[in-house]
DNA sequence: TTGAAAGCGGTACCAA
DNA sequence: TTGGTACCGCTTTCAA
């Protein structure tokens, strides 16, 4: 049977381009592969007929011949954060400029996650970056499966796994410090989901960092959002019987709805009778109204190392699992006092 | 040559299975196609060695023989803006929910489009959801390579193209009325970057309901975010000689930018001595501080909307080039004064 | 119900 | 520098 006409289909093939520039298909392969061996005449000729087509190598084909993919799978659980955005903003943009394509897996609950792995491992992508909680069997099936992966933000629980981390325990310290310097003394943490690896990570630094200095935090739960922050002002309130002095929130989302709930709500002023510290340091935290007081995340140095660590396990898959923790950096803002001076 | 080891590829093929199931790879390629004809023995045996070695067939394989990439491409603009993360959620859970992948591509600046172009082809995605400005040249390269494509709030220029839009006059017609009504009489209005469809239209629609009730309003442009509006109001308190009293921005973290602005650098109370108001309805607008007046995107709809036309156009690629237009909720907040009660 | 075989659109090796 | 050719891993006829 005869091949099929150029315009039969959407887009031309190698095929077409060859035989409207008298040449076999192998030269014009060659032509798009930067150090092969075409004659000027030759490719010139080549390059025009394919210019002419609009032809375009079909990606799908070259993966299929050489296993790559090009394709890294991005995964976030939740997109409406606030700081992911901006970390998938990074991301992308740096692996585009590398030549790089996202597979982006969005999870609306963390639940979802094995449907993406199987359509991770179906992809056949280079490799993945995880900002989402992996069991260890999930965890496990990336070593069988020779997937390279690099969590962000998150930490193998049981075995060791290459991650880029925020060093949630030193931005804790830095904040209690300011904290007890400026003598608060009756303290309340609102925390996140008991799911979450950075929350509980910082919450944990919190507390022992607290404990330290002989205080114990009152500690509530929420979600990581506005609400959240809102509803655990609430609660210290009740619980604290109006003694609270300082409120050290899992992030600064949590920190804007506390801080609008203690003005708002309770007539509370931030930072002279209530001091609200918040983490990430997102946009919203340096507006006029807010200025939290909290620590700031280094996301394009993180966003970039995840991509280095990620690229290098493509090329030499048998890296060593390898952590990198980055610092923040305090940003004192106006919602907390932190003494002295 | 014989084939290689199963051991030495990372991920097994279905003539793995089918050499150790003892059937032919067609067998094998049928069981995992639905509503083909295996039988209930032979299909129970190949799935258990497809168990074993965690066989997933290959999506790449699949796309070159089907010509189905099952991945739509989305290319979003800035994902920075706060509006668009809620977007993008929306549409790959979406997207996911009808397994399909998505390929994301986040443009930094616009002027990245060509290359994201080239890639979209070479991927031979099945669609696209663009929330960037294309221009006609680059429009008519998806008709001619005959890929389904929406737009998402912006339209083509001069040819039509499938979209989904909200209604930003319709929009921009309440807040104007709401604030006639309440008497304003000095007008302002914070536009965005004069290359933004949705922004230039609510800057006209606004413009040319309050000139015909008879008033002409200030005009300065600045980027759509809060800087953008904490800069817009500086100058029009230099433009008006302070008589302004109400204040229309291309979008709400505008808004927020510029009632920060007034109360703090300003000591402007709003909405007491000047009204703000926004566009989008995006999270931030609704925390206490703000409560931003604006009118709400239905955004969750307009996604939906938008998966829907491209998947209808995916499916019959001949289908007319459709407009839908979403009108907005008009969210009171305490930005501004709505008169009159 | 099953297996053989012909592609899909490329890459890369080899001989000319 | 070129063209021929054997794959990559799957889907899909077509016969058996």
């Amino acid at each position: 049977m005869a091949k099929k006409d150029a315009s039969a289909r959407a887009s031309a093939t190698s095929y077409d381009v060859a035989r409207r520039a008298g040449v076999s298909q192998s030269a014009v392969s060659r032509c798009f592969r930067p150090g092969a061996s075409v004659a000027p005449a030759t490719r010139a000729r080549i390059m025009a007929v394919a210019g002419e087509l609009g032809y375009q190598p079909n990606a799908i084909a070259q993966q299929l011949i050489t296993r790559r993919s090009n394709m890294v799978a991005v995964v976030i659980s939740n997109l409406t954060n606030l700081y992911y955005p901006e970390v998938l903003a990074e991301i992308s943009q740096r692996l585009s400029a590398r030549d790089i394509r996202v597979l982006l897996f969005a999870l609306q609950t963390e639940s979802d996650v094995d449907a993406v792995l199987d359509q991770i491992w179906r992809y056949r992508v280079d490799g993945a970056i995880v900002a989402a909680r992996l069991s260890t069997g999930q965890l496990r099936q990336f070593a069988v499966r020779q997937v390279p992966l690099v969590l962000y933000n998150r930490i193998g629980e049981e075995e060791p796994v290459a991650s880029v981390c925020f060093d949630s325990t030193g931005g804790a310290r830095q904040l209690v410090a300011g904290l007890v310097e400026a003598r608060h003394c009756h303290f309340g943490i609102i925390a996140g989901p008991e799911d979450s690896y950075v929350g509980e990570e910082r919450v944990r630094a919190a507390t022992d960092e607290l404990r330290s200095h002989g205080f114990e935090p009152l500690l509530v739960r929420g979600q990581f959002d506005y609400a959240g922050g809102d509803r655990g002002l609430r609660q210290l309130m009740l619980m604290s019987d109006s003694k609270l002095e300082a409120v050290i929130c899992a992030n600064d989302l949590m920190a804007i709805g506390a801080i609008d709930c203690a003005r708002h709500a309770f007539s509370i002023a931030v930072p002279e009778r209530l001091s609200v510290v918040g983490f990430d340091g997102v946009g919203p935290a340096t507006w006029a109204s807010y200025q939290v007081t909290t620590v700031r995340q280094p996301v394009r140095r993180m966003a970039e190392a995840a991509i280095e660590m990620l690229l290098e396990r493509i090329e030499r898959p048998d890296l060593p699992p390898e952590r990198r923790l980055f610092g923040g950096q305090l940003l004192p803002g106006s919602s907390a006092r932190l003494g002295p001076a």
